[in-house]
DNA sequence: CGAAACTGTGTAAATTTATTCAAAATGTTA
DNA sequence: TAACATTTTGAATAAATTTACACAGTTTCG
């Protein structure tokens, strides 16, 4: 889960941003001065900060070219009073990657902390029961532990479980995985099932593959 | 010198965004339609883009879409006179990093060129278990020694670490390296995995490159 | 029940993909 | 231009994966 600071000293708005935060499923630690945040930063670095540019002990500029002076990664989004375009020009000339004006709509707030956090969204992962495919890694576990698939194998399975829950026609296989339109003529599909059953059940997977006869296979969990 | 690509259809707002990019010493190349911009994207992939919403021939929403399944990296503002949260949100969404409205502000439309800009040139180091590389020495170091490696193995391995903890496809090595698309039926590639490992392997880094049988190579560190 | 249609599986062949080598082509530098 | 380093290529090999085939088993339905 990813993990962002705010420092807001209003406390009302303070308050919409750690709703946005947690609506959003993040994790959120707000600060109301700038000092213990860079002291918190210091010791453990977030994914995303947001940072208000008026704060009573230090001005949030300032912040900016001390968290990039140690760090050039970490997006700043800064949330602030200040429309003027001068006051965003500095800001963004520091350091900062973004500049909303308040008041802000929760939506748009929300959408541009994911645009910055999109590299961890983007994690691809499709899953069902104790069996889990991760496409970055092309690679499936069954109960955690690392199993090899070869490429058809791999892109049955993800077919199936992209569609669990529904009977997978032969034809939609076929489409899917050969990019091609069924003959019924062949094996191949079948011996393809074959092993992966084989792989699934000796690997202790808590699903197995249905046949539905005359349409195709069903992902299901073994009760 | 940074290349920009705009996509605008408005005449007058085009000169603007020309200029603008002229005056913060960037190169830039303009489009009035969606589909010419794509055809020229396809070939020459530059350092930012800047998109109008409303294009004649296609909706710059889905132009984001299409940047995004090929490119996750490259930085996209949108600059378009919808000013409803709902549009930057969909925006957003979408993969775009940032949304500003018309009428901008030439001055704040450099500084988030900058911002974005300067997140890629800031990108120095990288590194994985043992091996760092060090982009604007252009070196790698194992162990804190230098290994020398040629450009392309050079290229190849920043490739991967750069996407360390994932597959990268052929195709991407291809299309990063050789600013090619893929044919199959050359050794090219293999030739420099395989000094890039021998080299890993007798300088004892603690990384291998894995084989992803049909699919590309993987950086994974050694158990 | 029994035939027809469909599905499962072992073996082996065919195909695809990756690795390696040697040599040619290309690029670089003194 | 010569000497050298680097990159690319073609051929040969090796390995993994996919497919074909033949037949066995199973289900469906009159």
């Amino acid at each position: 889960m990813p993990l962002i600071y705010y420092v807001e000293d209003d406390q009302s708005i303070s308050y919409i941003i750690e709703k946005t935060i947690e609506n959003a499923n993040y994790s959120g630690v707000g600060f109301n001065r700038g000092m213990p945040f860079l002291e918190t930063f210091k010791k453990k670095v977030p994914d995303l900060i947001l940072l208000d540019l008026m704060l009573p002990d230090v001005s949030g500029i300032d912040l900016v070219r001390t968290i990039r002076k140690v760090n050039s990664d970490i997006p700043i989004i800064i949330v602030s009073a200040l429309q003027d375009e001068m006051d965003k020009v500095t800001a963004l000339d520091a350091g900062a990657d973004d500049y909303m004006t308040k008041p802000f709509g929760v939506l748009e707030l929300t959408s541009r902390m994911q645009s910055k956090l999109r590299k961890l969204r983007d994690y691809k992962l499709l899953s069902f029961e104790n069996v889990l495919i991760d496409l970055r890694k092309h690679l499936v576990k069954i109960s955690n532990n690392e199993v090899y698939m070869t490429n058809k194998e791999f892109d049955i399975l993800r077919v199936l479980i992209k569609n669990q829950n529904q009977v997978v026609p032969k034809e939609n296989i076929f489409r899917d995985v050969w990019d091609t339109t069924y003959i019924g003529e062949t094996r191949t599909l079948d011996m393809h099932i074959k092993s992966l059953r084989q792989k699934l059940n000796s690997n202790h997977a808590k699903i197995i593959i249905k046949t539905i006869r005359g349409v195709g296979y069903q992902i299901e969990s073994i009760e």
